[in-house]
DNA sequence: TCTGGGGTCCTAGGACCC
DNA sequence: TCTGGGGTCCTAGGACCC
């Protein structure tokens, strides 16, 4: 059966959003007009783009690059502060929206949904008319733009919102692939990195066209797998569905940090370590899971990272122990280097309502049960009504990392 | 005061087993 | 006195997405 799948994609999410909401406390100029960005706090060194606007853009300004390059490639450069919770009222406003025009809605990120419109032709009508009445009342009842991009699978209506910027409606239909998609730069391509392009120019691949006639074995013997995926999306070939509710079983969950300053101590690094874990046992916990893997991230001052992870025997969700097993990992690993940033990740989980006290660990029932009255507390009163005292004037947080509040986390995977 | 943080999946090599 | 071969698990790193 043919589908009708909608891509929904906000234009330039963050800033948008931050543009509205200060026109609506009354200031007089909009940020989407004038070169603008929003951008991480560089006091803290996280100090880089992350969302601009379409003037930003014509001073070449790239998402993820630093503020400093950005302001010298101009500067009168408007820098605005993040404002996640303002993100999330924009997304959960513009969902039930979406809502409005299919019961079968895939958040794929803050700023992008999947929309199946199969099937409601006989409630809304025509699909890219329901398309243009979606886009409109997104507009006039928020005050932010969106593409919708149109087509009969997920990848085709992703690229399709791509075409032409902003506030469009674009159909990709497997018959306008040639024409519509075909000559694009290959780059463009969903899956396509910054790894991969450079390996098919030297195929003399150019153009999504090339790649969709590429030689197949030729592909394969370069990229593996990957040559066949790519292929078949540079030829529309792809039929996930559109999964509503399906928030797939989470694999792993991690934390990480860029630290405001250089940690060369020992001591320090096990602070912000713990920082960490205080967040990936709350996170853990809360989804009810314990965890067997545990990893640790390292980056030194070259940005440069390795990691060191080891499987145990027995699974936990208890931050103490966690901290414990982290801190193991990172001695093994640690050169003493100086280290602008650390990372905790958990994964091989197991759910916790299966979960058997270790004989070897007799003091565990008792921490978990301080775990969780700790969780209760800081969910009431903040995560910072109860703090570690190694952390007071240590000029580190006590708790770091964290994800949007009731957030399905967005994944590459279509 | 230059370069974030959250994910998922894949691959390659070594260890180990039969 | 020339040593297979297939399978699984483990670990590190790399690819992509927003």
């Amino acid at each position: 059966m043919n589908r009708i799948i909608m891509h929904i994609d906000v234009n330039n999410a963050y800033l948008s959003w931050e543009a509205v909401y200060r026109l609506q406390m009354g200031e007089k100029t909009d940020l989407r007009e004038i070169p603008s960005v929003v951008g991480g706090d560089e006091q803290s060194r996280h100090g880089i783009v992350l969302a601009k606007s379409n003037p930003a853009k014509k001073y070449s300004i790239q998402t993820g690059e630093a503020l400093y390059t950005a302001r010298k490639k101009c500067p009168n450069l408007v820098v605005v502060p993040v404002r996640y919770e303002l993100y999330m009222m924009c997304h959960n406003a513009m969902t039930n929206i979406l809502h409005d025009f299919s019961p079968n809605v895939q958040v794929y990120s803050i700023d992008e949904a999947f929309l199946d419109y199969t099937g409601m032709e006989n409630i809304h009508g025509d699909p890219v008319e329901a398309a243009y009445k979606l886009k409109n009342r997104i507009k006039t009842e928020l005050g932010f733009t969106v593409n919708v991009g149109i087509s009969s699978n997920k990848l085709l209506a992703k690229m399709a919102s791509e075409l032409k910027k902003p506030d469009m409606v674009n159909t990709l239909f497997p018959d306008e692939i040639k024409e519509k998609m075909w000559p694009l730069p290959v780059r463009e391509l969903f899956m396509v990195g910054p790894a991969t392009a450079p390996k098919l120019y030297r195929l003399n691949i150019f153009t999504i066209g090339d790649l969709a006639q590429a030689n197949p074995e030729l592909l394969q013997y370069h990229l593996k797998s990957w040559g066949k995926l790519i292929r078949d999306y540079a030829n529309g070939i792809e039929n996930s569905p559109v999964s509503a509710d399906a928030r797939p079983p989470i694999k792993g969950i991690g934390n990480s940090t860029t630290i405001p300053f250089d940690v060369d101590s020992a001591d320090e690094a096990r602070k912000v370590l713990l920082s960490l874990c205080e967040m990936v046992g709350m996170r853990l916990r809360q989804a009810g899971y314990c965890a067997k893997l545990v990893s640790v991230y390292l980056r030194n001052t070259n940005l440069t990272g390795k990691s060191h992870q080891r499987k145990f025997a027995t699974a936990t969700d208890d931050t103490y122990q966690i901290f414990n097993r982290a801190s193991q990992l990172m001695e093994e690993m640690w050169t003493g280097e100086a280290l602008r940033g650390m990372g905790v990740h958990v994964s091989d989980l197991v759910p916790n309502d299966l979960f058997q006290i270790s004989m070897f660990e007799p003091l565990n029932e008792r921490r978990r049960r301080l775990d969780k009255s700790i969780d209760q507390i800081r969910m009431k009163y903040g995560p910072k009504s109860v703090i570690r005292s190694v952390f007071v004037n240590s000029g580190l947080a006590p708790i770091t990392g964290g994800v949007i509040e009731d957030f399905k986390m967005m994944s590459s995977i279509l």
